[in-house]
DNA sequence: CATGAATGAGTGTTCATTCAT
DNA sequence: GATGAATGAACACTCATTCAT
C-alpha cells in the first residue's frame, strides 16, 4: 500500500535531514503509542511530522497504511535487535536472557512500532491484517526457534509446550510496556534478567540449577530490586 | 458522572428484564473489547442494547462515562470473583492457583469489563483516569495481597520484589486474552494452572519443592499440553 | 438506500412547513441541474434547503443518495404528468401531442428532477446505476406504449422502429432543456406542439393528412413562430 | 488561456509519436466523456497521456484550460466534417441529409471533443463560458445556413423557424450519443439518414414530396430498420 | 522542458451530543 | 423517561495547483 520508497533521496543532502516517511512514522508510532490509533487524528501525526494533511497523505495512502507500515517495521526491528543480541552466543539458555533483554529494551526505550504492533492489533482493518499477521508470524516463530533451543539443550524440563511458554513470556515482558517508567530506576534490561530469573527456575530441570541459584541471582538481582523484609 | 444508580428499578417487571444500565455495559464491553473505545460508536452500543442513542444519553451522560462505569465494574467483578475462588483455602501457595484460575476464567469466558480494563487504558481522559486508577488499585494490591501472603508462608524464594512478580504474572495472565481461543481445547482453568507451575518453580524455595515435582505437575497438566519429543 | 420516510411528520403542523425531504431534494435538483452533480458539495445543498451538512446526511445517507432519489421522482413525475394529461383522450395522435406538452412543461417549468435524470446520467455509481435504470426503463416504455397506440391506429407510416422513434422524439424535446428561455415568448406548449408537427408529418400516411395541413399548422403555430421571408 | 500552440515541436522526432498535446486532449476528452468533466481528476487525464500532472500544468495551466481546448476543437471539427462531407453536393436537401450522416459520425464514432462541447456544456465556468459560446455559435450558424439553403431552395413548408428546426434536429441527432451502441447493428449513417426521413416529412412541401415517397424511403431504410406488424 | 513532492482549501461523511416533544 | 431529528465540529481524504530542482 505504501508507495514504492523513491530510491536515495538526497543522498549528499545536509546532515541529518531524516527520512521524511521516517519522521512520519516516527510521529504516528509516538502518538498511536499515547492514545491510540483510532484516538489519534492524521492532522496530529501531519503537525507531529512538520506537515501538512495532504502531504502526509501523498506518501501514506492511507492511516490504515500507516499503521500497516508502522508494524511491519515493528516486526523487521524486533527481530533484528534479537538476533543481533544473540548472535554469536554459544548458550542457548544465555540467548534466550539477552533476546529477552534486547526485545524489551527495544520495547521501553527504542521503538514505539513494537508496541503499537503488540498493542493495536485490534485497530487493523481485516484487509491489512493479513499482511500483518504473517509478519508477525516470522517474530513469533522466531522466539519459538529460541525456546526450542534452549529446550534441545537438555537443561529443560520435560514437559513443555513451547508455543505456551512463548506465550506467557511474550505476555509478561510485553506488559512491562504497559507499567515501566524510566524514573523508577530499574533498567529494562534488569526487569528482562529478572523475568528471566522467574522463567529459568520454571525451565531449568532440577539438576541443571546452581546448587547456589538463590545466591547466584542475588548477586545478579541485588542492584534493582528493592528488598522487602 | 454515572448517573447515581436507581436501586430496584421495575422491581415488578417481568422474569428477567435484564436492567437497562445492565444492557448497556454489556453491549459496550462486547463492542469495546472486539474494535476498541476509540473505534467503537454510541449508535452501535445503543443500538446493541436496543435503544436510541437519545436514550443512552439519558443514562449515561458520555461515552467515557460508559467506559468508566464498565472499567469499575470490571474491578469489582475481579476482585471478587478472585475473593470467593479463594475463600476458604488454608494454603496460600493454593490460593494463588485458585485465583490465577478465577481471574483467567473471568478474563476470557465470563466478563468484558476486565478485558476492557486492562486492554483500553489509554482510552480514558484524563478527567477520568483518576478515579479508575483508585478502583484498579485496588485490584493490584489485592494480588499483591495474595504473592504476600505466598512469601510469607516461607515457601518462596527469598529476593522477591513482589510488585514486579505481581506485573509479569499480570502480564502473562492477562495476555492469554489476546490469543485464547475457546476452540483450541484448552480451558483457562489449565492454562491458568500450566502458568502457575511455571511461576511457582521460580518462587519456591529450592526445599519447597517436591522431590516429584516434575511428575506431580505432569500429571496435572498431561491433559492439556502437547508433547514434544 | 433513502431512510425509511417518517411517517406522516407534523400531519397538524403549521401552514406550509414544506417536508424536510422535499426541500432537500427540491434544492439539490436545482442545484445538480445548474452546476451538474458532480460540482454540487453537499454543503450547497444543506444551505440551499436551509440545514447544515450533517443534518442533511441523517436523511440522505449519501450524496450519490440524494442523485438517485432525486431521479426516481423524476421518473415518477414525469409518468404521472403524462398520464394525467393523456387520460381520458380518445385519439392516440392526440394523445401523442398531449403527452409532449405535458413533458416538455414539467422539463422546463417545473421540476428540475426530470432534468437531472435526463442529463446527469453518467454520475449515477454503477451500484445505484440498476435501480435508477429499471425505473426509467418504465418512462421509456410508457413512451413507447403511445407512440405504438398511434401507430395502431392505422395513421403512421407503415416503416417505424418504434424505439427509435422514441428515441429521436425524446432527443429532441429533452434538448429543449438546454435551450429554453422563458423569456423568449415561446411556451413550452407551443415548442412540444411545433415539435410534433414536424413529428406527425414524418409519422403520418399520405392519406392521413389534411389536405390544408400547412395552413391548419398555421394557425396553430403563427403566433409563436417568428416568420422568415 | 491555452499556451500558443508551438508549431511544430521536434520536427524530427520518430515516425507519428504523437503530438503532446493532442495526447492530453484525447486523454481529456475520453474521461470527459465518461465520467463528465467535474468527476474526472487532472491526475487521471496525466495518466492517461502517460505524463506526470505537474507536467501537464506545463501545457495547459489550467483544468478548466483542457475543457476549453476540447471544445474548441470539437467545434473546428464539427464544422469542418460537415463542411467536407457537403462540399459539391448541390441539392441542398441532399446537403442536409450528408450533414446530418457526417456530424452524427463525428459524434458517435470519431471525437469525444464534440461529445464534450454538447454535453459538459454546464461545467464552463463563466470566465471560459464567452470563449467558447462564440465558438459553438459558428457551429450552429453553419447549420441554420444548411437548413436556410434547403428551405430558399423551394421545397420546404412556409412556416418555419429555422432556429427552432435546427434545435429539434440538434436535439434528435445529438442525443443519439446517449443510447448509440455499435454492436446494435445500425451505424450512425443509417441512424443518420432514419432521422432526416422523419424530419423531410415534416419539411417539405406537399408538392415536393415524391409520390412514391414511402416506398421510397423503404428502400433507403428497410436494411436498418426492424419491420413490425 | 519536465518532474514529483508539497500544499491547503475543500470534499463527503461521521458522530457524540442536544433538545423539543 | 424516552425519542429521534437536528447539530456542527471534526474526521479522513482529495485534488488542482505550485515550485524548487
Amino acid at each position: 500500500m505504501t508507495k514504492t520508497q523513491p530510491v536515495a533521496r538526497r543522498s549528499e543532502a545536509p546532515p541529518a535531514p531524516v527520512d521524511t516517511d521516517e519522521k512520519v512514522l516516527l510521529a504516528a508510532g509516538k502518538l498511536f503509542r499515547e492514545k491510540g490509533f483510532a484516538a489519534t487524528t492524521v492532522r496530529e501525526i501531519a503537525s507531529a511530522a512538520d506537515m501538512l494533511p495532504g502531504s502526509l497523505h501523498y506518501r501514506y495512502s492511507s492511516k490504515d497504511d500507516i499503521l500497516v507500515a508502522l508494524m511491519k517495521r515493528g516486526v523487521e526491528r524486533a527481530i533484528k535487535s534479537v538476533e543481533s543480541a544473540t548472535a554469536g552466543e554459544p548458550s542457548a539458555i544465555e540467548r534466550l536472557r539477552l533476546g529477552l533483554r534486547a526485545h524489551l529494551e527495544l520495547l521501553c526505550n527504542g521503538d514505539d512500532s513494537l508496541y503499537v504492533l503488540l498493542f493495536d492489533w485490534r485497530s487493523l482493518t481485516s484487509g491489512a491484517l493479513k499482511g500483518v499477521i504473517r509478519e508477525r508470524e516470522r517474530l513469533e516463530s522466531y522466539w519459538e526457534g529460541l525456546l526450542f533451543e534452549a529446550h534441545a539443550s537438555g537443561v529443560a524440563r520435560p514437559l513443555i509446550d513451547i508455543a505456551l511458554v512463548r506465550h506467557f513470556g511474550f505476555g509478561a515482558i510485553n506488559w512491562v510496556a504497559t507499567w515501566y517508567r524510566p524514573k523508577d530506576g530499574r533498567t529494562p534490561a534488569q526487569i528482562a534478567d529478572a523475568f528471566w530469573s522467574f522463567l529459568a527456575f520454571g525451565l531449568l530441570h532440577e539438576s541443571a540449577r546452581p546448587k547456589d541459584l538463590d545466591t547466584h541471582f542475588a548477586a545478579l538481582l541485588a542492584a534493582s530490586f528493592k528488598k522487602e523484609s
